[in-house]
DNA sequence: AGGCCGGCTGACGTTTACGTCAACGTAACG
DNA sequence: CGTTACGTTGACGTAAACGTCAGCCGGCCT
């Protein structure tokens, strides 16, 4: 009951590593570039469910290619600190414009699943072509433009 | 004197960094890693449209965070060699792989983008009842400027 | 008391993806 | 015929994002 109290709010490094499969190194790392702020007891970070907010949107930021110093940044607006108007206006217009680029990107993302799965198509009908006669192994001099 | 020959087929390599906003040293590079294969006109390089069209793969994954090294197995895929039925056979299962990473980054995508949403929504709408009653702005240090 | 575990701080190493610079070739321009 | 422009090949440098290793604490078990 005791090792059980209801703080899985500040965690340690390890608990933290496992829940989002990084190294330790990479959680002192992202602290000296100040992406997050873990706690002290002594020496030992305690990390809280906001350092937890806050790397989850890093790693999400990263899976898109964006560098960790843009993200740091960014992280500020998902913060809510309400308080401070000049911020939160210079926060909205940053994030205005990386929303424009994540569209953007899905645009593009859209348009290489296409591609890739027209190269798929083609190569799924080459093939059972293939395989039911297997005579035209070689000479493929068909017209077909490249596109 | 023949600047319009018919050949934009073969391309220098400077008109290959105008086309697609790269310098020099990146395409020789590419070439190093084999990425590319430009024909040489004795040491010159002359790039062509089988090049352009792995480029444009390349920089294209890239920007969707896939290193070179994997951008390269999956160009042969795109090149249609229909000739070799194996390596056709292996294109296509890493080309699937390829398009499931890929969708499933675009499910992702849409969820960092519904996220950034709302919190652009919350910020504007906090932004907007602060400007009305401007009587519920914390002690901020400097008085409001105006963008 | 001794030993191990988990965590900490430097500090140097590594990989990826190029940048930069030197030295050279060659073709055209004036 | 010199210089300007574009091309080439090394070779070394760099920035980002960690990996790795050494050395040192402070608890906790036995």
């Amino acid at each position: 009951m005791n090792h059980m109290s209801e703080a899985n709010e500040q965690m340690t490094i390890r608990q933290m590593c496992a829940e989002f499969g990084v190294t330790p190194r990479t959680l002192r790392f992202y602290e000296s570039k100040e992406l997050l702020a873990p706690l002290r007891r002594g020496q030992t970070r305690l990390f809280t469910r906001r350092d937890r907010a806050r790397l989850k949107l890093i790693l999400r930021g990263k899976r898109f290619g964006f560098a960790l110093e843009e993200m740091r940044e960014l992280l500020d607006l998902y913060d809510r600190d309400d308080t401070r108007l000049l911020q939160l206006r210079k926060g909205l217009k940053l994030g205005r414009k990386h929303l424009a680029e994540m569209e953007a990107r899905r645009g593009e993302l859209d348009e290489a699943i296409r591609d890739l799965r027209a190269e798929l198509d083609h190569g799924a009908r080459v093939l059972s072509q293939a395989t039911a006669k297997p005579m035209t192994v070689k000479p493929t001099p068909e017209p077909e433009v490249i596109r």
